[in-house]
DNA sequence: CTTTGTGCAAAGAATTTGCATACAG
DNA sequence: CTGTATGCAAATTCTTTGCACAAAG
């Protein structure tokens, strides 16, 4: 499996393909280009971009679309996950497991024949959780999620 | 429950308003400046994004971000429901039931705690099964789905 | 060295806003 | 009539592209 993006190997592609690769789940572009900017302060947005879609091309990440609005992007050949993002920290994670048990072919009220499907599930994470419930007795420690 | 939308109801307005009141299920800013030039050719596109943000103020109607990234809108007051757009012929529908089952409140593997989700599902609408199944015999008559 | 990659700034696409005019009430 | 709403075009924001320079191999 070729490492190779382009044609050549540099800092830039470097610090964002690890931007990429440190995330627990999808990040945006404004969090790649913040993350490989602590490794090469340089970078330019418009070679962000256009690393993206070199790595989208070649299939190495996909894109996410939250419900939100927000574009993300993630390593791909993780198979199907649903994501998770925290009402209080806004992170958003990937679950290991996918709550929906529907089998591809199944044939839902209406009429639908149901052959995938894309969700997005809120609430608290669990630094956020644990924060939230330790502020009872103690002020909330926070706790940075998501590389 | 008042009918108006700012101080004037005007012809734009009302037919912005049918175009998504028509709708099946969510629409973008095109099926909606589309349908309501129908009725009304010199309608412009400013007016249609204005009118929206007026609607969404108003919470007359909310905004659903599609996996695909596509805007689009449908009233609001529906109630809890995921989405289902179709492979084929690209329309989007709500769906009566929730096939998630999962209460507010549950702790899923990972520790996350879950208040809600938002799901699209993919696969084909009845009329697109339809017309595949029966293009098996005869050519496959298309049925115009969504309003 | 030669060719690809980068940064900057300009160009595009989608959405919002300013302003003069149209029109609802 | 008075003031809100509309249409057009300019302004924004996000993303892509052109170009001269940097740098990988």
């Amino acid at each position: 499996m070729p490492d190779s993006l382009g044609q050549r190997h540099t800092r830039q592609r470097d610090a964002i393909l690890q931007a990429i690769a440190e995330a627990k789940g999808p990040v945006s572009i404004q969090q790649i280009l913040e993350r490989a900017q602590t490794a090469l302060g340089s970078l330019g947005i418009a070679t962000v971009y256009r690393t993206l879609n070199l790595l989208l091309e070649s299939k190495r990440i996909k894109t996410v679309i939250l419900p939100d609005g927000q574009t993300c992007y993630e390593r791909s050949g993780l198979g199907h996950h649903d994501h998770f993002q925290c009402r209080k920290c806004k992170n958003v994670y990937d679950l290991e497991v996918c709550p929906l048990h529907l089998a591809s072919g199944t044939i839902i009220p209406g009429g639908y024949l149901v052959e995938d499907h894309e969700m997005t599930l809120y609430g608290l994470c669990p630094a956020c959780a644990g924060a939230k419930a330790a502020a009872k007795k103690k002020p909330a420690r926070a706790k940075r999620a998501q590389a």
